[in-house]
DNA sequence: GCAATAAGTCAATGGCCATGGACTTATTGC
DNA sequence: GCAATAAGTCCATGGCCATTGACTTATTGC
């Protein structure tokens, strides 16, 4: 499907033993398939195979595919990466990001459209949504702070989570004055809702 | 899976023999099915016997899953509600809704959890991207009027559903000063992102 | 009542995929 | 260098599922 993706791979030679290696790569290779595809659709084949390894090492190394989507899961999602987050540019950063290619490979919003298909894929979604409360929302919350912070930590994730889910239907880049005028208002609403100062 | 529903099926005997019924059946249980577990892990097997018919009939009534899948979208998802917006008090009144409890409207509920299934599902993203730009963002768009109305439309319908989704995954409805706090910065959003004007 | 046609059934097929175990090859300690 | 062990490969199996076409049964027009 993404060619460039397994092209680019450093695949150099038969690749020297070395298992902390390779399980490594095969994480990497499934967080990029389940934030892309989804559950159902990633296959392990998949997921191998851009890993430059045999499917059987997903057995050995993680067990299953459903123990191989929780360790992606807890791995793709650092509360880390929402806290440096700079209060300055933040808002027209992560406006533009949101205009642009939803399969575009950006670290941040990876992980949040991971979250997004974890937690509306009927498998896994009891399960999430505890854990978007806990890793979503207080993070945000925290970052935010004041005395208002939880209502408007709901707001910022849902305004957040909707540009995501608009963007994934929209399926690509936006361009011209529809982009400048989308980026605009993305970075208002973002303005607003998080005070420059701490 | 949900005994409950197929037991209490009417299923009265062999059933007369009625190709609407049957399709209208089929339909049915389809947009329940997709709803529940998305377009991937619902089985085309399932959908039939919870209507009460073979398998082969979703062929002959419907060509097959992936038309199905359209069909029950365009059925489960009705745009007049969206033309009666009264552009002085559609802020407030929005907000406040969706501040409340997700499951006050058991239909609603039910067919936006359909449509955001299918907006995370990979497979059906472009299908659900021609009939929200028709049948969401086209009457989105004409309600707001005005140059820059497509991106606009684009942020105001990624807002709604990002709000659409926060209540569905808190649960249940704010109370107290979190709601307060909620509802007057949705609101303000809305006010932002519409003219009172025509 | 009888053919014609539409409605509904059945069983087979083939694709896709996770899983699992037997097998081979490199590395490492001695 | 040589065994022992860990790393990596190959191939078979079985489950699940959409799709299909040939078959059977009811209905309807005459």
């Amino acid at each position: 499907m993404n060619d460039a993706a397994i092209l680019n791979r450093p695949r150099a030679l038969p690749r020297k033993r070395d298992a902390d290696a390779t399980r490594a790569a095969i994480l990497e290779a499934a967080k990029t398939h389940f934030a892309r595809s989804g559950y159902d659709r990633a296959a392990l084949r998949d997921i191998a195979a851009e890993a430059g390894v045999d499917v059987a090492l997903i057995k050995r190394y993680f067990g299953g595919k459903e123990a191989l989507f929780t360790e992606a899961l807890k791995a793709s999602f650092h509360p880390d990466r929402l806290l440096g987050w700079n209060r300055q540019t933040f808002a027209r950063e992560f406006a533009t990001t949101l205009a642009g290619d939803p399969y575009a490979n950006e670290a941040r919003t990876h992980s949040f459209q991971f979250l997004l298909r974890a937690a509306t894929s009927p498998t896994t979604a009891p399960l999430l949504n505890l854990a978007i409360q806990e890793r979503f929302l207080a993070p945000i919350r925290d970052w935010l702070g004041g005395n208002d912070a939880p209502a408007r930590a709901r707001v910022l994730a849902a305004i957040i989570i909707g540009l995501l889910v608009e963007r994934l239907i929209r399926g690509q880049a936006l361009a011209g004055a529809e982009r400048k005028v989308f980026i605009d208002h993305a970075t208002a609403i973002f303005e607003a809702m998080v005070p420059p100062a701490p």
